[in-house]
DNA sequence: CTGAAAGCGCTTACAG
DNA sequence: CTGAAAGCGCTTACAG
């Protein structure tokens, strides 16, 4: 039988019910006779009937479906976060759906209803913050103010202090600051830094955190060992390849912190391009433990942020309905690209 | 103002119209004079209005929602072709939706409603398909039959040819094929094979084309020289380093072809444990040229499989309603990981 | 235990 | 150009 367009009429008339009855056996709810139960059922699955979760979702005001604003997938760690978020959902009965993060900075009234933010009545949303500069965060302030009043919301990734929401958020600054001082553990003392962007107002920033180690240390701090780019391996090899091209040799950094794992690898590249051994001329610290970082040579030493586990909890956080703010947890991994000097 | 729950009643009482009117300035749609117009507009605006994407739906049975089957996305790859997909989605005016495998041949009853694929009203279905044991592939062939009666199905991947949908298959026994060729012509002869598994039905499988490929050059095919793993590194570690064990050095494989990048980067890490020198010593072939292939040492030799496009492409195929089955592109991309052999 | 009715927030003929 | 009414496929009080 197998009818497709089958509605929970179709199955009331067959099983000579109203279709209360067959909602109640559907969701378990209020009492139905075992007789009558089992007529509905056998009608249910003689018709392979699938109740409209639109439509259910029409009176219960729920979609079960989250949203998720990523900065980009393409980036493997934001896949990572999705995967772990996908999960953690789906073990709690719901979907996600991506959006850009130009719904939620950008001009909406472009996007056709139905990929609207606002039009979708999700039941949540969990936002990945990244630095962003004052006039953009200013208005990512005010499309979240607007639709917190329609569902919880939750942000992730560097979470500057004057977003007001649940949020799990990187310390970035010390991580960072921590990165340094291992270095300087290490006997460097030419230490560059190849960050995201400067622009933003807030202090749990990368590049703030650099600044703040090399103080600790009491190493001087020169611009020219600062660079910063989009976070692709291009860049950084670029970025890299700029120190050398403006340095004498003699100055060249003798160790590199990377905005992230990719830009380490094109740290790499551009290291070798010129000749350097790795790691005993050049020490490299990536961020992010991409699943290559152990297979790339020198194997890389990393900051494991566990993006997995970011994205579950987020999803957990805000479906928890806690307003609290949390850290998210990260590990330094590590192994062969930084070296001692003495 | 920015009412939360407003409703179009809530814009028609304000606009002092019907709530058709409203309608037709919301979709542009019938005829309205310009004055009414511009106060249900401003109504709209007043009350920050969105129609609801859901309530629209279930008048026009469109969920601008479409489901997406990938067998894990934690690889990089479907990360890629999920990226693709959900880029053109969104440009057609779709969302999409990730569902596990399990819910095509696995009991989806233990599933919520809100989470089947069938109770989603889906406008569209992608499903990535892989080598499946028959038992699997006959439950897929069932529960996409029934779903098809439902919504559109484009099946990408490599698709046995027994599937009568449209799709959008690599030819991967042919990529296979080549191969071989490739490093036959560079003079190996014990070239080992590391793929997915034995057990489908279908002809266009990497093994079979690892098989013809050496008949085609009168190449001994040695069971010795034949590993199947899942597709992790550490999978291709295993394999790689089975292989070494079981054999006596003089009769080591000159070269491998792995299942992907993944598993090749495993396999360099297991003959550089052994000492090997690459690609001297041992060459490598992947597959789905990973971003970080040329970053590898040696810079891996691999084969584009630009699953990006594919995932794009799937979209296009789904949304135009057209039935037939086309070949992915794909590409050799030779870097440094395979050597000539005297 | 069971059903008639109202309602969720829209769209779409059908009249006027 | 505009509106009343029916309908999309469910759920949920409210009666019985």
């Amino acid at each position: 039988m197998s009818n497709s367009g089958s509605t929970i009429y179709d199955i009331a008339a067959e099983a000579g019910v109203s279709i209360t009855t067959v909602s109640r056996v559907l969701r378990g709810s209020g009492s139905v006779s075992a007789e009558t139960k089992k007529r509905v059922e056998a009608a249910i699955a003689r018709h392979n009937y699938h109740p409209s979760a639109i439509a259910q979702g029409m009176t219960s005001k729920k979609t079960y479906t989250l949203g998720m604003i990523l900065p980009k997938l393409l980036n493997p760690n934001y896949a990572m976060i999705f995967t772990g978020a996908n999960d953690e959902a789906r073990h709690q009965g719901h979907l996600i759906s991506l959006f850009p993060l130009r719904s939620l900075i950008g001009d909406e009234t472009e996007a056709p209803p139905a990929l609207s933010l606002a039009n979708r009545r999700l039941d949540g949303l969990i936002v990945c913050v990244e630095y962003l500069p004052p006039r953009q965060a200013e208005r990512l302030q005010k499309t979240l103010k607007e639709l917190r009043q329609y569902m919880p919301i939750v942000l992730i990734g560097c979470v500057p202090s004057y977003f007001k929401y649940p949020a799990i958020s990187y310390p970035m600054a010390d991580i960072t600051r921590q990165a340094v001082s291992y270095l300087v553990g290490l006997g460097h003392e030419r230490i560059a830094f190849i960050g995201g962007t400067e622009e933003d107002q807030d202090e749990n920033r990368r590049d703030v955190g650099y600044l703040e180690g090399l103080k600790e240390a009491q190493l001087p701090c020169t611009a020219s060992y600062r660079a910063f780019c989009r976070g692709t391996a291009e860049d950084g090899e670029a970025a890299l390849e700029g120190m050398f091209a403006s340095l004498l040799p003699a100055y060249w950094p003798t160790a590199v912190i990377a905005l992230n794992d990719l830009v380490a690898m094109g740290c790499i590249a551009a290291a070798r391009k010129r000749g350097l051994k790795l790691p005993e001329d050049l020490s490299i610290i990536g961020c992010d433990n991409l699943y290559c970082a152990p297979y790339l040579s020198p194997a890389l030493t990393s900051i494991d942020t566990r993006q997995q586990e970011l994205g579950a909890n987020a999803v957990k956080l805000l479906l928890s309905g806690e307003e609290k703010r949390l850290d998210a947890e990260w590990e330094f991994v590590i192994r062969e690209s930084c070296g001692r000097r003495e």
